[in-house]
Formats: structure tokens, sequence, C-alpha cells
DNA sequence: CCCCCCTCCATTTTT
DNA sequence: TGGAGGGGGG
């Protein structure tokens, strides 16, 4: 067996976990320790043993990207190209079983999946309908309670009334939203999986249907897993399949959208039987970085514990760079960058990691002065694109007339006079007759309830889709995309633009009609190759990374790092404050979460790791002088070597604070970094300072009461020796 | 209806 | 500091 053959390359525990044979498996596989390759391994081993017939894999990870690599890789191992595998994200595998269940679930065949943005905009609307418009509440806290209580499991029925008028509005707000998309026939992310939920809890038959199908469940990335993807899971595998889940809780960094580490503990708790594997030789770092590593997460508690270990060399020190400010920490990354490539090194070898984007600037300018090619990953995205999604509101609007995000986002777009006073007035009438936006502007029309020239303007719009749908028809996607692009006035109106935008927005739509035309409509299960394609681009919104397709240093933030390695890491901005990020360093679960970001950013690195932090950083506008980070204290000094140039002042990270001495405001006699006194808050360190005169203030960091801002007009502040 | 200016605000991101 | 969004003016 071809299996058996590749199988010899795998370690002792790796093995084991591709061949175990126990019903619940957990696969604690460190950074570096080969994951993925133990999951596609046992995915072979199941079929070519005839363990598992392919029908009876379901695959589940976190993102498309992972999916797309996990089948690849499961191909490749086996000879003979395996069909009927369920392999996908939750999002995708949820919208699946909807498609295939839409009846019981009651929803419309042809309904819509809503993106992040399109959610916002019908949040937003929804606020104003119900005559919210609450200053102190803004519809991004609505739309991000929306999503918590949806990944909690909870509808709006089902959240507890409570006695905090906020929390009522809330409630009051995410009831109303229900509604609309149930009106609208349109579906969030969040409600993907709710309904998949509800689709095992509420539908006997057709859970025993998909718990006979599916004997061997996996999941990747298990620490990232949601309430309401876990219990999902629970179901489905019920008391009789067998479920494989491989993940590592040092490395959860997205506590903060919802993601439950804590189901990894939970889940040999759930399953006692649970065979528990570590994977801890790691094939990707030195072991000096390792080390490192392992000597920061040991800092957390509450793990499940593992220690990385390689057979490989030490290698070089971790360098640390102390930089005077942000700008010359910019400079010194990318002259170490450029003396890299003098050597012979490929920039793609190279990144530059950061805790926030806001970052990325500085070192943009200095990459750019140096001739350094870059890309940077976090832009919008090709489905994000603004001009994209106008062509897109188009066809989702001639899918489905009912789909109110849609229509509100091209209503007038390009203008054709219907302004906000006619949406306004459109609105009311669908509020009033609970109906959707499309048939509120019928109804109208119909019934003259708008001024003239407005009553013209929409009514030639209704003729405009009703005429586009019929006209495209009988066509293909990629002719129904182009013929909506130029019918709809898009073109033209993207034409009339000048400049470099402009030619890039049409540039964009073009490659839209590429995209439709490489789609693959045939799939299984296909009904509507238009609804197929909204579903797929709702559901996957392309790559995050520029097109640059030249050797470049790549810019990322620490969370996009994850799952990526390269020969050279750099992670800048190592200071208090910045990393851990201030907003998170004062709950132990936030810091924690900082310190396992770290250690995801440390081991990125396979050969060298460079670490820099500056002094003193502007920050909105304001020069602030943050104490290096605790991190780069939590690695042991043997393994670090310190880089400052001579010129600059100050002592170091090793024995804390550094020599600021600049006086804030004269007549205070208060400088930066100097140690206070409060009446109330007792001791502590001057980080920053602003305004001047009357409306001097300074941050002060106190040993008890946290970072507070105060006017030193009214503190009664007074210089200690330090 | 569009554009400009003012004010406000400021992790991390996938689906 | 800079980007985004709202409001007011042309």
């Amino acid at each position: 067996m071809q299996i058996l053959e590749q199988l010899v390359q795998l370690n002792s525990p790796q093995q084991q976990a591709v061949k175990s044979d126990r019903q619940h498996l957990l696969v604690l596989a460190g950074a570096g320790s080969g994951k993925t390759r133990v999951l596609t391994h046992r995915i072979a081993w199941l079929v070519e043993t005839g363990l598992a017939s392919p029908n009876g894999i379901l695959a589940v990870t976190f993102t498309n990207k992972a999916a797309r690599e996990m089948r690849q890789r499961v191909e490749e191992l086996l000879p003979f190209n395996p069909r009927g595998m369920w392999i996908g994200t939750f999002h995708g595998l949820a919208h699946r079983l909807l498609k295939a269940h839409w009846k019981a679930l009651k929803l419309p065949e042809g309904f819509q999946v809503l993106d992040s943005d399109d959610q916002l905009r019908l949040v937003k609307r929804v606020m104003t309908d119900i005559g919210i418009n609450d200053e102190t509440l803004q519809p991004k806290t609505a739309q991000w309670y929306i999503n918590e209580q949806k990944d909690e499991g909870r509808r709006a029925a089902h959240v507890m009334e409570s006695s905090d008028p906020f929390d009522t509005t809330l409630r009051k707000i995410y009831l109303a939203y229900e509604q609309a998309c149930e009106r609208s026939g349109v579906v969030d992310f969040g409600e993907l999986l709710l309904r998949a939920h509800e689709l095992w809890l509420n539908h006997p038959p057709i859970l025993e249907h998909y718990q006979q199908r599916f004997r061997y469940v996996l999941v990747d990335e298990f620490q990232d897993i949601n309430t309401i993807q876990y219990a999902w899971l629970r179901v489905l595998c019920g008391q009789q399949s067998h479920l494989t889940v491989v993940g590592d809780d040092d490395q959860s960094i997205y506590g903060w959208r919802g993601a439950k580490v804590e189901n990894i503990q939970q889940f040999s708790k759930d399953y006692p039987d649970t065979e528990i594997i570590r994977l801890e030789q790691n094939y990707r770092s030195t072991a000096t970085i390792l080390k490192a590593a392992n000597a920061v997460i040991d800092n957390n508690s509450g793990r499940l514990g593992k220690e990385l270990w390689t057979t490989g060399e030490e290698g070089d020190p971790i360098d640390v760079y102390a930089a005077f400010n942000e700008i010359d920490e910019a400079r010194y990354l990318a002259e170490q960058i450029e003396q890299l490539l003098e050597q012979g090194e490929n920039a793609l070898d190279m990144a530059i990691l950061y805790r926030s984007n806001a970052q990325s600037r500085v070192l943009e300018e200095a990459l750019i002065q140096a001739r350094i090619p870059y890309r940077i990953y976090g832009g919008l995205r090709f489905y994000e694109r603004q001009e994209v999604k106008n062509v897109l509101a188009y066809m989702r609007l001639i899918a489905n007339r009912f789909d109110d995000a849609a229509m509100e986002r091209i209503i007038n777009v390009p203008t054709r006079a219907i302004g906000g006073k006619t949406v306004e007035t459109l609105r009311a009438i669908a509020r009033e007759q609970g109906c959707a936006l499309w048939q509120a502007a019928g109804l109208a029309v119909h019934n003259k309830l708008l001024p003239g020239r407005a009553s013209n303007a929409v009514q030639a719009f209704i003729e405009l889709i009703d005429e586009l749908n019929q006209e495209t028809a009988e066509m293909e996607l990629h002719e129904l995309t182009q013929h909506v692009i130029d019918a709809s006035g898009l073109k033209e109106h993207h034409q009339k633009e000048k400049g470099e935008k402009a030619r890039a927005r049409l540039e964009n739509m073009q490659e839209l009609v590429s995209a439709t035309r490489n789609f693959n409509t045939e799939q299984e299960d296909v009904v509507s190759p238009l609804d197929a394609f909204l579903a797929e681009v709702s559901l996957d919104a392309g790559e995050r990374q520029a097109d640059d397709s030249k050797d470049s240093v790549s810019l990322m933030t620490l969370h996009s790092a994850k799952g990526l390695e390269f020969p050279y890491v750099f992670i800048a901005g190592m200071e208090e404050s910045l990393f851990p990020h201030k907003m998170s360093m004062d709950e132990p679960t936030g810091l924690e979460e900082e310190r396992r970001l770290c250690y995801v950013g440390i081991t990125r690195a396979m050969r060298k790791l460079t670490l820099s932090y500056a002094e003193s950083r502007r920050m909105f506008g304001n020069e602030t002088f943050n104490r290096p980070s605790r991190f780069i204290r939590e690695i042991p000094a043997p393994l670090l070597k310190e880089i400052r140039l001579k010129s600059t002042l100050g002592s170091g990270f090793s024995s804390g604070g550094s020599g600021f001495k600049e006086e804030v405001a004269s007549g205070y006699g208060i400088q930066l970094g100097q140690r206070v006194m409060h009446p109330f808050f007792g001791e502590g360190i001057v980080l920053a300072a602003s305004g001047n005169g009357a409306n001097a203030s300074v941050t002060v960091e106190f040993e008890s009461e946290g970072t507070k801002e105060l006017m030193l007009q009214y503190a009664k502040l007074s210089a200690l020796e330090s």
C-alpha cells in the first residue's frame, strides 16, 4: 500500500496518531510538529486500509485555504482520486447542509449568504427602522453582539431578559434583525452554523442519515472552535462516530472572537476514552528559537503542557535591537534585510511581523527608501472591493429580488436620482407592510406614493433589474456578469472617473468576469450556477495578499502569520502597551492570549529570529515611551544578543527603565519616565505626555491602579527620586 | 448631488 | 498622526 511507504517517514507519535483506532483522539500538536501531515496521513490511512470509505469521512477546517490544502494533500497521498469525502470549513459544510435541506429548515430555496459588510448595513438599517439612534450604541456594537449570541448558540428569543437597558436594546435589535434576515431570505455566517445545529436537533431522521454516513470526523485547529461549532460536532458524532481533533492550546489567539480554548480540555471530559497524543518534535526552528518559545509560553497557567524539541542545531542567538524610535527601528530592519539580500538570501524567506496594522506604515517607508520589494498581507480582499461588491449586488438582486442588503447597496449606484429621501420612503413602506424593499418599491410606484420624478426613477430601476434578469436568463455565468457590468451603468460610471484608482476599478470588474468564467459549475448538487457562485464568493472572499509576484519581503500582523514559516523572522514593536497590547494586558486571560501570540510569532522563525523595540514611539501624534515588552525578559538572557547603537541613551531592557530626560511641561517638574506619587493612586511612572500649558496632561502607569491619563493642572502629582 | 471640512477615533480577523 | 464618516455648503 502506498500509505505504508509514506508512514515510514513519520516519527513515532505521528504514526501513533495516524494509526490510532481509539474512537476519540486528541492530538496536541505543537508549532511546526507536522500537524497537517498527521491529519492528511490519517485520512489516507483510513481510506486505504478500508477502515473508512471516502464517503464516510468528514474533515473540518477553519479557513478555505486550509481546506483546499488538506484536500490536495490527501489526494496526493492516495493512489486514486477519492470521491465523496466532505472536506471544508465549518461554514462551507453548514452551507452545504442548508442547501440540501432548505425545505426542512423553512428557508427559501435560493437563500443568499450575507458577509460582514452586508450584515453591518442591515444592522444599521434595522436600527433606524426601529427608531434607535442612540449615539452611545454603534451599529458595530450591535453587530458584534448579534454575532456573539449566535456563536454561543443563542437566538434572540433565547437571550435572557435583562434589567440593563443597554442589553434590552441590543436584544430588540437582534430580534428585529432576525426578522429582517428572514424577510430578505438571507443568512449570515453565524446563522449558517446555528441552522446547521438546529437541523440536527429538530430533524432526527436527517441527523441519523448523516450519523450513519460520517463514521470518521476530523477537526483541524480545534483550539479555535467556538461553542456552536463544538455543539454541532458533538451532536453529529453522537455515540457512534470516530472523532479526531488536532489543535494546540498554546496557539489559541482568537479568544476575542468567540473561540473557546476550553473546548480542548472539555473534549477529554466529554469523551473519557480519549487518547491524547502529543507532537512535540519540531521540524522547523533552531534549538535556540524553540528554547525561547518554550520559556515564554511557560509563563501561562492552565496549559495542557508541551515542550518543543529538535534534533537540529542550536543556531544563532536571537538579536534584540533597542531602537531610539520607530523610525530607527524600521531603518535597522531594512538594513538587516538588505544585508541578507546581499548575502544572496531570498526576500521571500523574510518576514516582518507586528502586533497592529498601524505599525506597517513606517516599516514600508523604510523599505521603499532601501528599495527592498515587499508585500503587505492584510489589505482588502478581492471580493470585498467596492466595485466588485456592486456588481455582485446586481447579481444577487437578479437571483433574489428580496435581498434588501443588495438592493440598498445599488439602488442608487450609479446615481439614478434615487436619493436618501426616496429610499427612506421605500423603507417606511417596507416596514409598514412587513415586506421586502423590492415589493415596497413596486407598491410605491403602483400606488403613486412618491413624487413624480422619484417615482419614474424607481420604476426605471425595477425595470432595469427585471430586464437584466430576462436578458441573462439563458446566458453563461460569465456572460451574465459581463452583461450586468455593461448594462447596469457601472462600467460607464467608473469610466467617467479619472485616475489610477478608476482604472484599477475597471480592471477589477473585468477580473470578476474572469473569475466567473473559471468558476466550476460542474460540481455536484449545483442547481443554479449564479446561486452557487454567489455563495462561494460570500464564503471565501479570496486571498488577502497583494498581487505582487516579485520576490518580496512579507509584512503582516502576528495573527495573520499563524500557520506560516520563514527562515528569517523579525518581530517589531516589542514594547509594553503595544505587545502585549494595552487593551489586553489588564486581564490575565487577555495577557495570556497576547503571550500565546508571542509564542506563535517566535515559532514562525526557522533559522534566525530578530526582535526589536523602540524606546520612543509616536502613536496617534503623541510621543510615547514604553518599556521593552515583558516577553523579551521572559526569554532566558543567554539566548539573546542585545544590539544597541553607541549613540543611544539608556540602560537596556535587562535592567528595565530607559534614560528619558525630556521635561514635559515646565513648571511641573515632571519628566517622561519619572516616578511620581499621586494622593489616591499611589506610585507610578510617567509614560507619555501631551498638550501644553493648561491642557498639559500625562499618562501615568500606576503600580496598583493601571494606566491613567491625568491633567497636570488638577492632578496632585509629586515627583519622586528614582 | 457632490465635495470638502470637521470631528472623532484608534488591536488582532474568518467565515 | 491619519482615516473614516457625518454634516453643511456650493
